[in-house]
DNA sequence: TTGCGTGCAAAGCCTTTGCAACGGT
DNA sequence: ACCGTTGCAAAGGCTTTGCACGCAA
C-alpha cells in the first residue's frame, strides 16, 4: 500500500543522504507514515513508548523537527497549543468539520486560490496556508434542520 | 476617544450587572481598551505589574477568562501558544500573521466571502468562521527577501 | 574508531488551580 | 460582615536543552 512505500522511501532517502537510521527514527517514520492524516508527538511517543518503554519522548521532538527541516513531514498547528505532524507527500487539503454531526470533509487546496489572491493584491500577503480546519455545518445537517 | 468610552461602558456594565470592580480588574479592561487590537495576557500581565508589583498573574488570566466569557472581549488563537485578546466591540475581522517579522495584519470579514460561496456550492457546507489566522509573508518582508 | 544520536533530568513557557487571607459592596 | 477576589505557590501540559554515555557507520 502507498503507506508502506512512503515509509520505505523516507527511510531510503535519508539512508542514501548519509543520516543515521536508528532504530527510534525508524520508529517515528513509520508511525507518521501509518497514521491515518495527522498525528502529534504525544501520539508518536505513546505509541513507541508502549513497546520500548527506554525510547525518551525528546527523541521523538528530535526527530519530528528533524524530519520536518529535511521536508518530508510537515507540521500544523492546529490552535489550542496542538501541533500534529503528516507525510509531506499528501496532495495539500484541508478539513471541513461538522460542528452537528463531527463530519469532517476532506477539501482540496485549489479552494483557497481565489483568497491567495485576494490577500496578495489588497495586503501583499503571500499566504502559506499548510492545513486549515473549517468548522460549519454541513449539508445533510443543514436540510436535516432546515437551516439556511 | 472610543476606546475610552468602551472602556466606561464596560466597567458600567459590569457594575450595572453586580459585578465587584477591583482595581485590578479595571486596570485589565483600560489595558484591552486601550490596546491597539489584540494583546496577550502576558503583555497585559507586563503593564499591569510594572505599576504594581504585587498583582500576580493568576488574576489577569482569571480577569481575562471572566470578560470572555461575559462575552466582552474575545479570544483569538494565533497558533503556537499565542493568544490574544481584544475587545468585542469591533467588527468581526482576521489576523494575517507574517511568519518572518511577526507582524500581524487586520482584515475585514469580507475576504471570506468567496470561499464561503465555493464551499457552499461545492460541499453544501456552511462555514462559520468566526476568526481566522492567516500565517505567511508579509509585503515588506517579500520585498527584503526579493521572495516572489 | 568517531562523533552523531540518545536517555535522562531539568528547565522553560504559558496557563490553571487550591487555599487562606483580603477587601468591595 | 459576607463572600467574592486576590496573591501565593505549586502543579500541569507541552516542548526544549545540556550533558555524558552509547551506538551506527
Amino acid at each position: 500500500m502507498q503507506r508502506e512505500s512512503d515509509c520505505e522511501r523516507i527511510i531510503g532517502t535519508l539512508r542514501e543522504h548519509g543520516f543515521r537510521i536508528t532504530p527510534q527514527r525508524r520508529r517515528v517514520v513509520e508511525i507518521v507514515c501509518a497514521a491515518d492524516g495527522h498525528i502529534s508527538a504525544g501520539e508518536i511517543y505513546d505509541d513507541i513508548h508502549a513497546r520500548n518503554p527506554q525510547v525518551n519522548i525528546s527523541t521523538v521532538y528530535r526527530t519530528l523537527e528533524w524530519l520536518e527541516n529535511l521536508g518530508l513531514i510537515t507540521r500544523s498547528d492546529l490552535g489550542e497549543g496542538r501541533e500534529v505532524y503528516e507525510i509531506a507527500t499528501r496532495g495539500k487539503h484541508h478539513h471541513l468539520v461538522c460542528d452537528r454531526c463531527g463530519a469532517i470533509i476532506e477539501v482540496d487546496d485549489s479552494i483557497l486560490d481565489g483568497l491567495r489572491e485576494i490577500l496578495m493584491e489588497k495586503y501583499g500577503f503571500r499566504a502559506e496556508i499548510t492545513h486549515l480546519v473549517i468548522h460549519g455545518v454541513c449539508k445533510s445537517c443543514r436540510e436535516n434542520d432546515g437551516s439556511p
